[in-house]
DNA sequence: GCCGTTTTCGGCCCGACTGTTTTCAGTCG
């Protein structure tokens, strides 16, 4: 995805948050909301095409655009970060908090951050007030505290995009992310970037745009933090050192620890700087070259967390997780029927242009009914991918549906209707607040639904906005595992479901697993690179992953 | 602010839930 597409859809979508915070007319924040969207999914870079190609964006917007893309930022933008402090921007972090509520927060009671609401919240303050009863005093103090409990910490897509633009922005002979952001971890606290490169390295970085406060400035080490919030840390390292380097700051701690006890008990010493034995340098080139002088597989980075994989490595059965490359197809995408942006014919295109096997089309369902979905809407999306299917004699693409897993555990359509997809991907997407056990019989009863092949985003946490819900998670496994249900690894970046916790104790109950984009653009189809990233984490194998699998096995585990 | 086999104004994805209210406002997906 273009970066400057990113940057000006981030800004946009800052414009529309300030706009209903300021009481602006609800139908222009859903058209700048809406167009924000529109940029940030665009394949082209709208830097270098006219932004008016983006559907949803007129004159207006243009405008703002283009002088986004001059120096940054625009007019409006400016005045309304100026009448709106940054806090009252972050109440609306607080679940169930809309901006109505926020700009009464701060004009009436002054309240200007989400401490400031706990805080008064907790002093009675706000006791009586029309509109805010005990209940939604006592829901939003909740709110207020799990945001401060997620704290600082973004999700890896937030992460990732960030390290790649520092990258980017360097001059340097070698430079790479370490880490929690190479372990692929969901959520990362700060960033790591190791560089080979002339000390006047750390000049350029402090003199980046994105930087806005500089920590700590040295020649081997230079904090900043970025105007995102994010700390970034520069390690200028020397070239011959570079794997022990990568090896020491990728982490973690915890496998570190477990890698320098093993040196230490053959008298060696093992440092960023590299292995040794007294002054004699016996690995520090290469990461591969450390661990196999130590008398162990190598450990992808993603399993390094001290969980057996320093046991299994040196007995040689480390397992050869899931990889990207692997993968043969997407099961659960979008188009613009239901709420993706983009057409039919330009995913299934782009899905081509990533070389799958086979790619599965899986709008909305009815039940979902701001998605406007009709069976006649499904069948005749069902004709134009069959039309479609002539021109991409070497993808097999497949109709599905996300379903809406109700409350009672059923879905949007009966056996006679579902019978006819290719894919059926079930989900909630409501009710997220009912009890464990009525959860976990609603998940169960999905699994049971013998046309249900995987279930999406299982936990549907949001990471920083929701929660995931509450269910007996081994008696879901139990049941999918039963049912040959798969669990889905949802890779969008936000929402990174299954966490890698659950996916090792679904397998553990024998469970496969789907690797999925969720895409909602072109772009987000590259997201799978996280998802995998989850895999590894919990040690999946392409036996585990039923997009790894041949089309006839595939479709044979799909089929009830 | 965008958009048009509704075509330059008047619509704009719709419905449910929650907590408050006594008929509704705000939030969410």
């Amino acid at each position: 995805m273009a970066r400057a597409n990113e940057q000006a859809a981030a800004a946009l979508q800052e414009y529309a948050e300030l706009f209903a915070l300021t009481g602006g007319d609800a139908f222009r924040v859903r058209s700048y909301q809406k167009a924000a969207k529109a940029i940030a999914g665009h394949p082209e870079d709208i830097s270098a095409t006219d932004v008016r190609a983006v559907p949803g964006v007129g004159e207006a917007i243009a405008k703002k655009m283009e002088e986004f893309l001059q120096r940054g930022s625009f007019r409006q933008l400016d005045d309304l970060r100026g009448r709106v402090p940054e806090g009252v921007r972050r109440l609306t972090r607080v679940p169930s908090l809309g901006p109505k509520t926020a700009i009464t927060l701060f004009e009436e009671f002054g309240i200007d951050s989400p401490a400031a609401l706990g805080e008064a919240i907790a002093a009675g303050r706000l006791d009586g007030v029309k509109g805010l009863g005990p209940k939604t005093l006592a829901n939003l103090a909740k709110g207020v505290e799990q945001l401060e409990q997620s704290g600082r910490r973004v999700h890896i897509g937030v992460a990732m995009a960030l390290a790649e633009q520092v990258m980017a922005s360097l001059t340097a002979e070698r430079v790479a992310y370490a880490g929690s952001l190479r372990r692929m971890k969901d959520t990362i606290g700060d960033i790591d970037i190791l560089a080979v490169a002339p000390v006047s390295v750390m000049e350029e970085f402090r003199a980046q745009p994105y930087v806005a406060e500089v920590i700590a400035a040295g020649d081997k080490k230079t904090s900043v933090r970025t105007t995102s919030g994010i700390q970034v840390d520069l390690r200028v390292v020397p070239a011959g050192s570079w794997g022990a380097a990568m090896q020491y700051f990728t982490g973690s701690k915890e496998h570190n620890v477990a890698i320098r006890e093993m040196a230490v008990k053959k008298g060696w010493k093992l440092s960023e700087y590299g292995l040794f034995e007294g002054e004699r340098v016996i690995a520090a080139e290469s990461e591969e070259d450390i661990y196999a002088a130590l008398g162990m597989q190598f450990v992808p980075p993603p399993m390094r967390e001290d969980g057996g994989e320093v046991r299994a490595a040196l007995r040689g059965e480390l397992p050869e997780p899931v990889r990207l490359e692997d993968l043969l197809g997407d099961l659960h995408t979008h188009t613009d029927l239901t709420d993706g942006i983009a057409s039919l014919e330009d995913m299934v295109a782009a899905a081509h242009a990533r070389g799958y096997s086979y790619y599965a089309v899986t709008d909305h369902a009815p039940d979902l009914a701001m998605q406007r979905m009709t069976l006649d809407k499904a069948l005749e999306q069902r004709e134009r991918l069959a039309k479609l299917q002539r021109s991409y004699p070497g993808m097999r693409l497949l109709h599905g549906t996300e379903l809406n897993i109700a409350p009672d555990g059923s879905v949007d359509w009966p056996a006679d209707v579902l019978r006819e997809f290719d894919v059926c991907v079930a989900s909630v997407h409501s009710h997220f607040g009912m009890p464990r056990d009525e959860m976990t019989r609603r998940f169960i009863a999905a699994c049971e639904n013998p046309y249900v092949g995987i279930i999406g985003h299982p936990t549907t946490r949001k990471i920083g906005k929701r929660e995931p819900v509450d269910a007996d998670w081994d008696a879901v496994f139990r049941a999918a595992a039963r049912t040959g249900t798969a669990m889905e690894i949802d890779s969008y970046p936000d929402r990174s479901d299954l966490p890698a916790d659950l996916v090792r104790l679904a397998r553990h109950h024998g469970v496969k697993f789907s690797i999925d984009s969720d895409s909602h653009a072109i772009p987000h189809l590259a997201h799978q690179r996280f998802g995998v990233g989850i895999a590894q984490r919990a040690w999946l194998t392409t036996d585990d992953v039923i997009n790894t699998w041949p089309l006839e096995r595939l479709l044979a585990f799909l089929r009830p």
